[in-house]
DNA sequence: CTGTTAGCGCTTTCAG
DNA sequence: CTGAAAGCGCTAACAG
């Protein structure tokens, strides 16, 4: 701003006034410093100028990383916060515990006027600045937030396998400290309780999301003597690499053993089979909580708190359970039955 | 800062250093103003740091829209950066003229390290940070540039068309300051004339790649009396636009009408019927884009341009002519050929 | 109408 | 080892 104004023989205050469109500046001296501008391809430096009025016309995504998933939503915030006179700004701050408290305090007051959380964990008090979360954590939370369905998807997922004859059903759990997390091993238990499926806990294992956990926990299941015919994972990721590990047991997918996943990230439908799966509808979901945000800010009233249907989609990677094993395991399960403590 | 200096009983300045980790600093001091820091969540402002410090330890990836063309590159790009040390920032401009520079010179310098630029159109000269484009504009380009083999993948596209007996083939095309935009219509041409068939300049039409153009051109087309059979977009979203017209029109996908479109975004292989498109590795070139960015930062020499390979991939929305219009149109066509001029 | 001045939150000399 | 002071690029009062 300095060389503009040097330029143009002004003042940096008066560049300045001119960029802002303050009033108090003779035309004159507005088209000189614009035709500089113009000229030197000028454009304001935005910490600068955001560190000094204390406010921003941005508005941040803030997210751990860019999969899949929050790239849906991302999407879907985008499209809604067109036209609103708004810039976006999408930050993965690393993994790393906390990473949504430490993004938020230090792009939130000067470089973004409000964000959207994607799964935080650690937050719920006031915040610097307005904040929609979208599928947060477990427990109370004051945040405004946009989530899905989970448990009632995790039902249909669970009574889609039992419908087609699966009894010995994985569960491939999240990151407990997610409210969806739980609700769909809530949603799991109670459709296995409903058909009066005991639930062996050896089949219930959490993946923290991690693809790699991921592999490494399908690898002791398929290695059980009485290995599971069905897969349901918390997400569509962690039922990719299920798959993955199935192949390199050389079990085929579906026939020999049946995956189901959560979300239907794009990746889902292109997989080979094509994952069934639970679907959240993920940019509806980033579109509603930028929309809240928006409301927000502009302190429209509203509810604060959006949860979205989900919808079963049988896809490829479901069958009915292989014959051999289904025979094989009824004894065994019949056992533990008889001792009367499994049928709950 | 000031509020933990006061809590700890110290200076900023003390504070700063211990944030910064520098020496000369009392190991006891050290650790009662960690243990302040924590207790109150502090996170230093980014806007301030790195505007004292004219570096920061951010990647900036830069866009005109979050469209799904840019989600994925996004995908790509943070998996390549992941374990890099560095943070990621990326920013959607605004679709209006010149938001290269702009976001440019807003963010470089202070915000960010280097950036990676998506389809950037009015940038060449040097720049204050590293700067790597994907698909950038058309003309000389000195920028380090990842882009996708435009030519050969619209010659696929174009050649399985005509393989199925199209010769009225319309080309929507994209924004003709893109460089990937002229090669997909130089592809075009080269197939179609390779093929003996001379291009109806009537077919050959811009869209910019905004869907309501998009629409609205395909429905000028599909009014003419001569109205093709087949409709290669240069992008997948204007082609599902042009699908959804076809369907005003009461005209069957593709029946009575194939279409091509170009990206494979996810959106491509979800649009029922499912669209034949040509691929680019989009993840691929993310990920390029943002090693070669981080090679330019660590001084790694290396060839500044890397282009990829396109594929075919053929799905639902294209198959042979109707019959009807394969005679209606033939004789239309001998009578320019018998002139002698059109023939090329 | 224009320029001088102070200060946003932070880091970095440089005295004490 | 610690703190006072200056300054990063910008904007908002206020004098001139």
């Amino acid at each position: 701003m300095a060389d503009v104004a040097a330029r143009a023989g002004v003042s940096v205050a008066t560049v300045s006034k001119v960029v802002n469109g303050r009033y108090g500046v003779a035309k004159e001296t507005v088209e000189l410093v614009q035709g500089v501008i113009e000229e030197m391809g000028y454009a304001g430096n935005l910490s600068a100028s955001s560190l000094r009025m204390q406010q921003t016309n941005v508005l941040g995504i803030l997210v751990a990383s860019f999969e899949p998933f929050s790239a849906e939503l991302l999407k879907g915030a985008a499209a809604a916060a067109e036209g609103s006179g708004y810039e976006l700004l999408a930050h993965s701050g690393g993994d790393n515990h906390g990473w949504e408290r430490r993004s938020l305090a230090r792009l939130g007051g000067t470089l973004i006027a409000g964000a959207v959380l994607v799964t935080p964990t650690v937050l719920d008090a006031r915040t610097v600045v307005p904040v929609v979360a979208i599928d947060p954590h477990y427990g109370p939370n004051r945040l405004p937030t946009i989530d899905a369905d989970s448990f009632t998807g995790a039902e249909q997922a669970t009574e889609h396998l039992i419908s087609l004859g699966h009894r010995r059903i994985a569960f491939l759990g999240g990151r407990s400290e997610l409210d969806s997390a739980h609700l769909r091993e809530a949603g799991y238990r109670n459709a296995m309780a409903e058909a009066g499926i005991p639930v062996d806990q050896a089949l219930v294992r959490e993946t923290r999301y991690v693809p790699d956990r991921a592999a490494e926990v399908t690898r002791e299941l398929l290695m059980m003597k009485d290995r599971p015919t069905a897969i349901f994972a918390a997400n569509d990721i962690t039922a990719m690499r299920a798959m993955d590990v199935a192949h390199e047991f050389g079990l085929a997918v579906p026939e020999d053993l049946s995956i189901v996943g959560f979300d239907d990230v794009p990746e889902a439908s292109l997989a080979t089979p094509s994952l069934t799966t639970v679907r959240q509808p993920m940019q509806s979901m980033g579109a509603a909580a930028m929309t809240m945000l928006l409301d927000l800010i502009n302190g429209v009233e509203r509810e604060p708190h959006v949860r979205m249907a989900t919808e079963l989609v049988v896809r490829g990677t479901t069958t009915e359970p292989p014959v051999e094993l289904v025979t094989a395991v009824e004894p065994a399960l019949v056992v533990p039955a008889a001792r009367g403590a499994v049928d709950a």
